[in-house]
DNA sequence: GTCTATAACTCGATAGAC
DNA sequence: GTCTATCGAGTTATAGAC
């Protein structure tokens, strides 16, 4: 199992504030955290909080960062490939769900506390190598023009196929609630959405 | 312009206390909200606050009761009414975009909150009158017996219809800063997505 | 009903012993 | 490095005058 990479060994104090710290923060917020709940979930007491990393405020930024750009580099990579459209299409619905499945928390905690610090965002924790669709955009664009897709606004696509595979496990308590499923349905339901995505996407693009 | 149905006149201090509530926690949430910024945006003090509502948690139920109650019903109607498939898919996603642009802050509202106390909106918030999907189903599966649409599982239908739906606008913030938008343009972007939501899933959807 | 003043409490942060 | 104890700021909630 892969460690944080630049931080201590898996067992040190400060990888177990700082596994203790992304596990709550994630969860609760900024705002809905308490130090004291961190603490007690690393087996320490408040002050080594203190003692590792200042202030709250910077243990959040050091969380979030971590969260961010752990998110990204996966995306971006395949956005810019220059695979087929379709097996991009593929491998990105694929790629994405995946990293949502096993971070289940992280898409919400992202959405929320970008509404709430738009600008602490943008400033200081939005990473510079953000992917750019351009590429991505002008080979929809000739897909429609060789008649190959039927036609769509390239910005529309990209945001439908993220709707898709974000919004089901971000959604997830409402759904469950709406669909009358049990935790256990909820989980294979969730595990279909892979192929469900895939085969929804690509058949709303047929000419 | 309708009055808050169980509520008194629209200018009684308990309605102004109400108002300024619903403003500040749906966008703020349990957490983020402070009852002193309510009293301000109330345009009267704290301690009316409690004289209205006892503690700030029932005031927050009050708040919670009233936006989830009044998001239900126009979605259970068409859900539940006896149109044929495709027209009850258009007119649900134009009423369901139409309701979510008049109150941007409602979904993450509602989602974050049920994330964070899914016990007390089960338990305590959850109306009795959720919308019955049976029917919804029986009909879609009438139509993919028919040959008419493409075979899906209607409950990936149902769930990539509301995901097309909402999570543009629970994600507004993420899509301006991928998809490089200004505040206007992502405001015009957002306007298509009526069209653009029901000419997708109506392709999907083609046997 | 509405206000001012303040009590009671929560929580982030620090001091200081070990 | 880690702990206990405590401070101090900020918030919810109440007492009591008008």
């Amino acid at each position: 199992m892969a460690k944080k990479e630049n931080q201590q060994a898996a067992d040190s104090t400060e990888q177990k504030i700082f596994d203790a710290a992304h596990e709550v923060f994630t969860q609760k917020g900024m705002d809905g955290t308490k130090m004291q709940e961190i603490a007690d979930r690393a087996g320490i007491n408040k002050a080594l909080l203190h003692y590792y990393y200042r202030t709250k405020e910077k243990l959040y930024e050091s969380v979030a960062r971590a969260v961010i750009s752990k998110a990204i580099p996966a995306i971006r990579q395949i956005i810019e490939s220059d695979l087929p459209l379709e097996e991009k299409i593929r491998r990105f619905i694929e790629t994405y769900i995946g990293i949502i499945s096993r971070n289940p928390f992280i898409p919400l905690f992202i959405i929320s506390e970008i509404n709430k610090h738009p600008e602490r965002f943008i400033d200081s924790l939005m990473p510079k190598d953000l992917p750019k669709p351009a590429f991505f955009f002008r080979q929809v664009e000739d897909e429609i023009a060789a008649g190959r897709i039927r036609p769509i606004k390239p910005q529309h696509l990209i945001v439908n196929v993220i709707s898709l595979c974000v919004f089901p496990f971000v959604g997830k308590p409402m759904m469950r609630i709406l669909l009358g499923m049990s935790a256990g349905e909820m989980r294979l339901f969730l595990e279909e959405r892979k192929d469900e995505v895939t085969n929804f996407v690509l058949a709303a693009l047929r000419p």
